[in-house]
DNA sequence: GTGAAAGCGCTAACAA
DNA sequence: TTGTTAGCGCTTTCAC
């Protein structure tokens, strides 16, 4: 069984107290006493229990993260950099997936692993603004993604307008002017592809490039699969386009491979453009430029709200301050799909 | 303030031991209480508290899980298929990422989480067999990989020396006789490389093709840039093949990559089978023909036998059973890349 | 500088 | 069937 402070103390010919005291350097100790403790400590090899530190401060020092799913490139390298975030922090993370669905991701604002974490990092994909007041919890949460603005809880995001317009300047800069976009959702406002819609729009217009409706590939979810089909449409529609600019890396790689199938050359004939800078678009062929979010950025900032959340909390009880929406920067990456 | 059980309690008029049982279902309880009770539940909005229970149970329902790095799709995938088989079970799995790195494996075996965690799976890179006696510690844990074998420690792996050696005959099968590898290690014999070097001989000594120690191409890591690489190494030597055995997806899709920009097609040139079946294989350019290693079934496994010996622990204090080595099943996956 | 004792919320042994 | 009570191991007043 393993050693308790009592154990400790016994040997050391101290109180638990005492032992408690030179664990948590919670109050001056005399060199002598401290030693004997410490001696005890490694001679039992003991170490704290963190369920009970846990119920009698009220804390654990782990925090959760709820992503759709971590098989998806770009959830494995936010979760990536959360832990390495929370790790420079001293916090621990619990993963958990939601597979981007409303119900389930409802019921993870409720999960009895809440009672476990000190408060939430939440990746949302299903829920939408009218979900908002359910994310008036009563535990630090923060919110990531482009589904819910101006709610109830704390809000880290990147500029999507402004990165999916840059991107598509980045095109127009190429001189293309017939510029397709995959990942569209009919009638959407906000969410990622809204916005990145809005930004497309925006830099076309402010080129004075008509929009044409042709050149919009809707897809409903954002996978390899999705891209190739898009591309494969646009393709069998006929329009003539010079670019493409997928709202993430994986529509990206799919149309890449579907325009090259068809004996189109990248980025001679159709250059192309993505968003996320996933790992992999350093690799594929030809590597894809993209727009890099920040992610390491967005986990930062993410887990710094986070832990101030808390510990105001274990301060006042509970924090009045307002929500913040916190924006990070994000960067062009150039490569060889649109040289 | 969350409610307890003595708020429930005071609330129904009843004690919080018939809470609990409630709560537990651990004893019958008249029906009309049990309505009151659950009423009384439901209007306070209780839940227990987790880390109360964990403190007086001493199991918290928590089991670790160490991989290297989650941004390798391999071990994405991996810590996805494992949540899902804890979830199953009831179990909540808390990600920590080694980097592969010796030093930080051995610290994960006494990292502070596992005194939150019942148990521990552990997918190890960086020890070896010589480390296999740091494995016999006081808590359950289950090894995947190719690193120890026979340790003191449950241990569930693929066949590898078999699937490798199945993976060559599909190459030989279609025909090829030159067919370079791709992620071998110096002098290895154990660790993945070594046991899929040493099916890759087997196969070609089964079928009197000759070994050709120029087709061998080494790599330290196995991503793609080192497939890329090793690719570029064996095309610059001159020596002639028909086919690449790359000892995971990630360096056969680098070593593709390679192969077409040297105006080679695939397969018809050179054909390329991987090992791991990520789920981007079935999406490259051509897609590739791999191993399926049963990511599922090992995830299943483990989780099963970690939580067989939580059990026994919780009963018997001790586990004194001897480790279990577990193999699964694998299959070969053909695709374009080897047609 | 150190000790005694209460109690975090829960479970389980024992009583009633 | 339900209630009482003793801890799980720790932190934290409050004495000394």
């Amino acid at each position: 069984m393993a050693a308790t402070l009592h154990d400790v103390a016994r040997l050391a010919g101290v109180s638990i107290k005492t032992v408690s005291n030179v664990v948590n350097d919670s109050a001056p100790v005399r060199e002598q006493t401290r030693a004997r403790v410490l001696a005890a400590i490694s001679q039992l090899d003991y170490r704290p229990n963190l369920t009970a530190r846990s119920l009698r401060s009220g804390t654990t020092g782990v925090i959760g993260l709820a992503v759709p799913e971590l098989r998806l490139s770009y959830f494995a390298e936010l979760a990536d950099s959360v832990m390495k975030a929370a790790e420079k922090r001293g916090l621990t993370v619990l993963i958990e997936q939601t597979n981007g669905d409303r119900e389930r991701e409802l019921e993870m604002l409720r999960s009895p692993s809440r009672r476990f974490t000190d408060g939430l990092i939440f990746s949302v994909l299903g829920m939408g603004n009218e979900d908002a007041e359910f994310l008036r919890v009563d535990y630090p949460l923060v919110i990531l993604g482009e589904r819910v603005f101006h709610g109830p809880a704390d809000h880290v995001t990147m500029r999507n307008v402004e990165a999916a317009r840059a991107a598509t300047e980045h095109l127009l800069g190429l001189g293309r002017r017939r510029i397709a976009v995959i990942g569209a959702h009919e009638g959407e406002i906000i969410g990622s592809a809204g916005l990145r819609f809005a930004g497309y729009r925006e830099a076309l217009d402010a080129a004075s490039v008509p929009f044409d409706p042709r050149l919009v590939g809707y897809t409903t979810l954002w996978h390899r699969s999705n891209g190739a089909e898009a591309m494969r449409a646009l393709l069998d529609s006929g329009v003539e386009f010079d670019a493409v600019f997928a709202f993430n890396d994986t529509l990206a790689l799919g149309a890449m491979r579907v325009i090259q199938e068809a004996g189109l050359v990248v980025p001679r004939d159709v250059a192309v453009m993505g968003f996320d800078n996933l790992d992999e678009t350093a690799y594929s062929i030809p590597t894809l430029s993209t727009v890099d979010p920040g992610r390491e950025e967005i986990a930062e900032r993410a887990v710094e709200v986070l832990q101030e959340r808390i510990r105001e909390r274990s301060r006042n009880g509970a924090s009045l301050a307002a929500p913040r929406e916190i924006e990070t920067a994000f960067r062009i990456v150039g490569r060889e799909s649109t040289v």
